[in-house]
DNA sequence: GATGAATGAGCGTTCATTCAT
DNA sequence: AATGAATGAACGCTCATTCAT
């Protein structure tokens, strides 16, 4: 019934992910808007028709991953089981999706940096590590309160050193992808952290 | 022996130090050459006489804050001990090293972004945190021959897990200085790896 | 007789008027065809159905401001009365017309600009000059058919002469209206070349 | 003793003169820096080195036309004899130099339209025409005092009108050069302006 | 050692125009 | 008649780097 078809949400998501493999290739500072319209296969003028500018194109990569981040954080927390196990669940799952990420490696911190001068992006960044940290708090409570964590644990700072720690692995592996396995030392230090937590007040 | 005092030490340092200070104002790229040139009250030809180029100048700054940081590294490790107490020591002479640079924060990224790109900066990057990583290796190791760990704690992995806490923390702290305190948290975190590898075998 | 009312000449007007007023708050180069559609409220694919460019749009709005002048022109000339007094009826007839157009004065120049590169418009001014310049002649030398004026005026180069100061006078009161009166200065100017013209000859 | 000569002015009219140059062939809005920088002989870079934008360098120019025009003016109106004497000889002189800057009339308008929008260069045009006003209506004060003129002269409204008259000539010859003979038809208003005010009072 | 004038490649963004529907 | 998505050429300005003096 409709004569032309939207196309719109299909050309948003042909320029973002053209626009994600560009960045990825050359980084945010040297991919032009032609490399990204190319590899789009569309004109520059219609990323301009779509995308404000050239930051807006790296936010909607950035609000892309974000929540698919968020939307896996969410499915691994409303299981049930022992926390310890949901814990070692989500580090394998968070380990797994970054590793999917890692041809973005190369720009992680350009998106760091971006933020650090984006106010857009870094209230994106930080609504991101507050949720982060809210579900993991909740979830350490939750093992205080069935008596599997010691009482005594600060549940927000545990969450806190967690996602420090995750995140800093990814920083190290990022500069030394050949010697640093980032889902064992995960893994490793995930397992640190919950004995720590487990561990018989003395 | 040599009449005229070297100045091209002197000179070095001179724009180092104006470098690091427009840097920390405009971030490494929109900080231009004038800038620095300005900042030192030098021309900018000075500049290149003294540095191949504004890669280099960022370099030579990674290099210079590396230094001092292994350096304090260093002479922590060397003094004795329980090693528990070490590394709370290491802990809070490197949060206090870190949080002195707190002016550089805008910029941290952008010099992983840069590490991401240039080869050197990457080579650099690496060796930093091989020495850093040898070095809480053998203390931890250290920990284990003297009964004071258990005996089953992975050196390796243990020191890479600190190193990523630390390193993750700083960049939370980054991105939200303002609900993010990292002294607290470091702390924190390092109490914990401590109780873990404290902990009696079950 | 038709069915359904000519829309077409509704449209063309309703674009017009909006283009004139995006062009008095913008300017020719800074107005964009974006903007005269959305004024308008039309699409800009529309305004292309009726007009060829942004030039011809311009053109248009040209057309329409001379020929209403030519009329008035036409209109004043018509009478009868001493030429002296028609004369003084046409400047005042005129100044208000100007006045009126007030809106118009920020690109006055650019019209003019647009007829140094245009010859299409170029064209079009000449056209309106003559036309204008002819018909001073004409009352000017009726002037002196009757004996009121001098013989020796020369009436052509009269017409041109009152021409060039009308148009002076707006020039120089859009560059400075504060501190310009148009009206006041076409008047005292017009009365000093009809005394010219009026003097006995010696 | 200066080892390197300063062609810091020369380099400036350097680029002054091929600026003109290419504006006059090309219209402000269709040259390009390029075209400038190419004229000249100088890289793009240079041009910004020595001017901040094409905006400044528009100024420039119209800075140096005016300082001309205004310095001639002050040589004629510094002579001695009759009033209306000088008064011929200012539009003999006025027209040579206007007639002698012939190649400039394309982009005549284009000045204009620039002061419309552009606070610096509508400043500059209307201290160049209080000016000539001013100096005008002293000359004509001279003219009433010495009882060359009548008393009832209105100097400053007649100023203005000569000012306006010149200026209205220019643009109708811009438009029409070749059927408007600017010399010719500045020296006839000119004469009627003078006739009018030598007239005895009735 | 030091200067600063000179270079020129590089790019994000705009916008008049087109055209399939 | 009308729409609005798509096009792509165009351009002013920046700035790291060079080099004659």
């Amino acid at each position: 019934m409709t004569p032309r078809p939207n196309v719109s949400e299909q050309r948003r998501t042909q320029i973002i992910e053209a626009a994600q493999s560009v960045f990825a290739r050359l980084g945010f500072h040297k991919a032009r808007m032609d490399d990204i319209a190319q590899e789009a296969g569309v004109s520059k003028g219609t990323l301009y028709w779509y995308y404000r500018s050239k930051d807006a194109i790296i936010a909607a990569i950035l609000d892309r991953i974000f929540s698919q981040e968020v939307e896996a954080l969410k499915e691994v927390l409303a299981g049930d089981g022992p926390v310890a196990e949901r814990l070692r669940h989500l580090v394998e799952a968070s380990t797994r999706h970054v590793l999917s990420l890692h041809f973005l490696a190369p720009i992680a911190f350009e998106f760091y940096a971006l933020a650090a001068r984006n106010k857009n992006v870094r209230e994106a960044l930080r609504r991101y590590y507050a949720i982060y940290r809210q579900d993991l708090t909740r979830l350490i409570e939750e093992g205080i309160a069935s008596g599997e964590f010691r009482p005594d644990v600060n549940a927000n700072a545990m969450a806190q050193s967690i996602i420090g720690l995750f995140e800093g692995l990814i920083l190290l592996w990022v500069v030394d992808p050949d010697h640093v396995d980032l889902a064992e030392q995960a893994q490793y230090g995930m397992e640190m952290f919950i004995r720590s937590m487990q561990q018989e007040a003395r």
